[in-house]
DNA sequence: TCGTTAAATTTCAATATGTTAATGGCGATA
DNA sequence: TATCGCCATTAACATATTGAAATTTAACGA
């Protein structure tokens, strides 16, 4: 709670992680289609830079929307909860993610953090008078918000329309392409995934227990294992296969490709 | 095929309803704050504009990207179809909305028409360069993005955590408060929709015929009536309850307050 | 007007998934 | 060290939803 850092990027010194975030949230195309006297504002706004340990809230669903916040490092997720305590995982997100940006006066979803997270935060209005001074910037927003909504669609297509086995399969293969990977062989590679199969279950619209028992036959089939926090992608061609992408999709190799 | 027309806004004349779209999908406070430079800009765009019959493609789900679409009226949807056939409807879209925009190669999802519509396009290239000259229009694009993805986030939970007859309640309040309704009683309204039970289906990741099934028992309750393209409302406080929202929500009588 | 096709409807059996409950492991905490 | 709670796991059982098949109804083009 007393974990707070009034400051701005400029005058952060070593600890650069905050200037990192920012420009991953621009992207570097964009950073260097700004302005100098643009990156300026950007970098000198007073953002407030915060630690936040796991299994914290960083937004409340439903409170005032006050201030954007930016990820500078760490796990969490965004989630709607139903009054009946139901809860469906919107996504997971990761350093350089832009969050409780939206034109609806509370927020319609709250971010829970899986691992110790450091955010950034501004206050609403100065974001918006930032957005306004740098069209460069507010493209780069659109745009990661069009990422954001393509992830969105595609996870609603698994929840509508694909089986347990299938869209567990899809969600692997979705973080695998959006964290480290430590390769092994050509088809063996494995990720550290801090998730519980309960958020596994919320994320996918499944119970735990079917989460456990659909996993547990992932691995009889010799396609994963899963232990601990570790995932180990044993076969990943059966993995893009279960996931439903074509033969020739799940040859062309796409989890190694990235690793390597 | 042949229904083509290259034109400029401003050249358009009496028929105005290209300016209309225009001025929806920056929002009157937006339109206001753009300088009459940027305005200018904007209207004087190359926008083609055409007209598409009923059960029509606007975008191929796969194409590569080239241009982005405002649709000028008429019901159109956003899906995307798996390998083996399967659809899932992403959201249903209306006039004003900016479809197409991303920053993937490929469009992730497809747009087909549900009635007959108009639609303004315009390259990216061109809308880019639009919105890097008006940081009010980028931020308006941005916002508007906002409201899709909340949208979908919705959406997401209905998919993962809520009930065929949850879902199919959910989906008519949420159709009533974005279309025109014809208000009878306090309770009583009727809107027309010209959506098949085969779409609401696919939108809501059911089989057409649980659809059917779920629709004749909320008839049997008293809640709502569907016969040919007209839905009836019978009782919109069993439907708010039906759709999950709480006793207060369900009688704070949200449809007739936008219907009147 | 007819003939063709899509949409809505109803039945039934098959099944994927949820629910409830009980267990053991494991780390946090007093 | 003992306790507590979270997590993973497994089982037996309940049920919502799918899928196939057949029928009716409505829409549409020639």
């Amino acid at each position: 709670m007393s974990d707070f850092q009034r400051c701005n990027i400029k005058a952060m010194g070593r600890d650069t992680s905050s200037a990192v975030a920012l420009q991953h949230l621009m992207g570097p195309a964009a950073l260097k289609s700004l302005e100098a006297s643009d990156r300026d504002r950007l970098e000198s706004a007073r953002w407030l830079v915060r630690t936040i340990g796991k299994g914290r809230s960083i937004i409340d669903q439903g409170e005032t929307r006050e201030s954007i916040f930016i990820l500078l490092s760490g796990w969490a997720f965004r989630s709607q909860t139903l009054s009946d305590g139901k809860r469906q995982i919107l996504d997971f997100v990761f350093a350089g993610t832009l969050l409780g940006f939206g034109s609806c006066a509370t927020n319609s979803y709250g971010v829970e953090t899986v691992t110790e997270c450091r955010v950034a935060s501004l206050s609403i209005q100065q974001f918006k008078r930032l957005l306004s001074q740098s069209p460069a910037l507010a493209i780069e927003v659109a745009e990661r918000l069009c990422d954001s909504e393509m992830r969105a669609h595609e996870h609603m297509t698994s929840l509508g329309r694909r089986n347990a086995r299938e869209r567990i399969a899809g969600l692997v293969v979705e973080l695998a392409a959006r964290t480290p990977i430590h390769a092994k062989h050509s088809l063996h590679c494995s990720l550290e995934l801090p998730v519980t199969q309960v958020m596994i279950g919320d994320a996918l619209g499944l119970s735990n227990e079917h989460v456990c028992r659909v996993i547990g036959k992932l691995a009889e089939a010799g396609v994963i294992g899963f232990a601990g926090q570790t995932l180990e992608v044993l076969d990943q061609h059966a993995l893009l296969r279960e996931a439903g992408y074509s033969e020739e999709e799940a040859h062309s190799a796409k989890l190694i490709a990235i690793a390597a």
